[in-house]
DNA sequence: AACAATTATTAGCATAGCTAAGCATAGGTG
DNA sequence: CACCTATGCTTAGCTATGCTAATAATTGTT
């Protein structure tokens, strides 16, 4: 395969990502957060307990940016923060049930319009999907 | 196929869409333009040119919001904003040349960055991921 | 001509992004 | 041990981004 084919896989892979999150993120406004906030709780949901610096970075935030971002979702009841014993300057940063619960039902329903859109595809064409997921899954690891 | 695993399907392309995105992000630095900034103007050059309440709508954001943007993209010399001749209350938000330029400069680097990646898969592998992109196309438009 | 609807901007607020500076703790080195 | 530097986080203060409400200008419709 020639380096212009990769390319253009590349560009319309890219172009296909951004059209498809665009449209799922209609479906967060009945979040009640804010985009960086709900993004912010995702992180501590699947990668958390973590800290504050480990949350910036996963957020590409800097870190005074994200210790406000955390002081709301704790304010909201959704995340704590509790100060690392095993290094008293650092904090623990930990999803709460209503956290967990509250995310969860943000991604179902992304999830759902996006399973919705999908119902109009073949198994075959699904199933090319997964395999593009996966291959995806594996190029950004 | 069971709706549990077109709901899987769906779960993991999306995880994976937002991995993606979150990793070429990082190529966006050296643009010298913040992401909302950016984001617009990658509207304006490719959908534009257009008026302010649609290019709002593209972006998901209410036109106060984007009418400060513009004035940012118009000051820096990379859209122009000009009345409607057909009608007088709207405008029309264009690319100039070097607004099409800068923006060019930003996808080559995130698309360079992607491929560099899609070099370490099988031709076929690629295939798949091309195919995947077309059927993300189909199903969102 | 008067009025209603549409398009954009202005004003004013909360949130999100940054850098610089401060505070506390950790961990070395004399 | 005493100091000194490095690290982790927060605070302060700025600009940018998001919103709603209100205003101005134009269009279209009685």
């Amino acid at each position: 395969m020639i380096e212009d084919e990769i390319r253009d896989i590349a560009g319309r892979l890219h172009a296909a990502s951004i059209r498809l999150l665009r449209t799922l993120r209609r479906e967060d406004d009945g979040s009640g957060l804010t985009a960086p906030r709900l993004s912010a709780l995702s992180v501590v949901v699947f990668a958390g307990p973590l800290s504050l610096s480990a949350l910036a970075e996963a957020e590409q935030v800097r870190p005074p940016t994200m210790s406000r971002i955390v002081d709301a979702l704790v304010q909201a009841g959704l995340v704590t923060r509790e100060t690392d014993p095993d290094d008293r300057r650092g904090v623990r940063i930990a999803a709460t049930a209503a956290g967990r619960m509250l995310l969860e039902e943000g991604r179902a329903r992304r999830v759902g319009a996006l399973a919705e859109r999908l119902r109009g595809l073949t198994d075959y064409e699904r199933r090319a999907l997964a395999r593009g997921a996966e291959l995806l899954e594996r190029i950004t690891r």
